[in-house]
DNA sequence: GTCTATATCAAGATAGAC
DNA sequence: GTCTATCTTGATATAGAC
């Protein structure tokens, strides 16, 4: 933002990162994030004054990097009212989304505690939404799509998930139906790959 | 569970709730249970051996309050494959439990410093989403609306959901009503009193 | 922009009296 | 079963040198 070299912002976030999912949330303590980063306590404060300042910072990158994965996605899937859907569903239980979800349980943890922390999350929701209905899909099948897939996640973060592997891949397939039900009868493209 | 008078137990859980609900989940410390509950530090620690224990406390009367929400929820609604999912649906939508949000979501960050906490919940969703797809309902459909419904509670325990009042409303009908879909034609009973 | 050293504080946990 | 008093820890934040 301010500086040209954000380099320490992000070498200081990856740390905070990898303390979270090597060592669990409870141990993100500025001096783990600190000395995990190379850099002292003091040099950690300059970057992000204060704990609360860290976490903005990491949820921030989470949502950056959402966006991108998301961008990334689109370009993949033919335009059709099913479109955002699919890329929301598939964005959200990307392998590298999944990868994270200790970090996004402890930055949500933190918002239990703040919740303005997590305002700038329900304007992104409210975006993607938006998106989700503005090529004719319905808006309670959107809503819908929407909030089952959030409704994963979520339970996935807090390892609260009652379902296994099989039956996962069966409710992603089926939300992804879901969206495409209403739209145009030719099947979007499925890359195996993904 | 052992002593006869659980009283304490209770009265402490109450104050621990209140103590959230009020000051909110970062003020949530054993001083503040203590003084609000009436008794002292020592007292409390002899009930909760920690504030782990608290925590789990608080939990279990979540839990079983949603249980029996979901036990009277069911006496009003006729039996069918949509029952169960309509049951849960309501449940959770409960103007009781809304009021609790707080308390939810302070219990979910702790949930992210200790996942063991949460197990529990785990087969409580396992137990209802089987409960759901006993009568019939298709297991897609059910975990759709089982994950669709958590989605929304977990948005709103976080602040997070981006639906305005009459958005919410047409997606808990949505949802009510996709259960009922694959159902005997006849309506369920809706008391408007809910 | 980054470091060391230190101040401050609050929370969780303990010990033992009543 | 409940209380008071105390201990210990660990985390945030500050001050000022380099």
């Amino acid at each position: 933002m301010k500086g040209r070299l954000g380099n320490s912002r992000e070498k200081i976030i990856d740390a905070a990162e990898q303390v979270v999912l090597q060592e669990g949330a409870r141990h993100l303590t500025l001096d783990a994030v600190a000395s995990r980063s190379g850099v002292s306590r003091g040099g950690l404060l300059y970057h992000f004054p204060g704990k609360e300042a860290l976490l903005m910072g990491m949820l921030d990158r989470l949502r950056s990097h959402m966006a991108e994965r998301m961008a990334r996605k689109r370009a993949g899937i033919p335009a059709g009212p099913a479109r955002e859907a699919v890329v929301f569903v598939r964005s959200a239980f990307d392998e590298g989304n999944d990868r994270k979800k200790g970090v996004t349980a402890a930055v949500l943890a933190s918002g239990a505690h703040d919740p303005r922390l997590l305002a700038p999350v329900r304007e992104d929701f409210r975006r993607y939404l938006q998106d989700l209905t503005r090529e004719g899909l319905g808006f309670e099948r959107a809503a819908v799509i929407f909030l089952a897939t959030n409704g994963m996640k979520f339970l996935e973060t807090f390892s609260m998930s009652p379902f296994d592997e099989r039956e996962r891949r069966d409710i992603i397939a089926a939300l992804e139906e879901l969206a495409g039900e209403g739209a145009s009868p030719g099947k979007e493209t499925h890359p195996a790959g993904e």
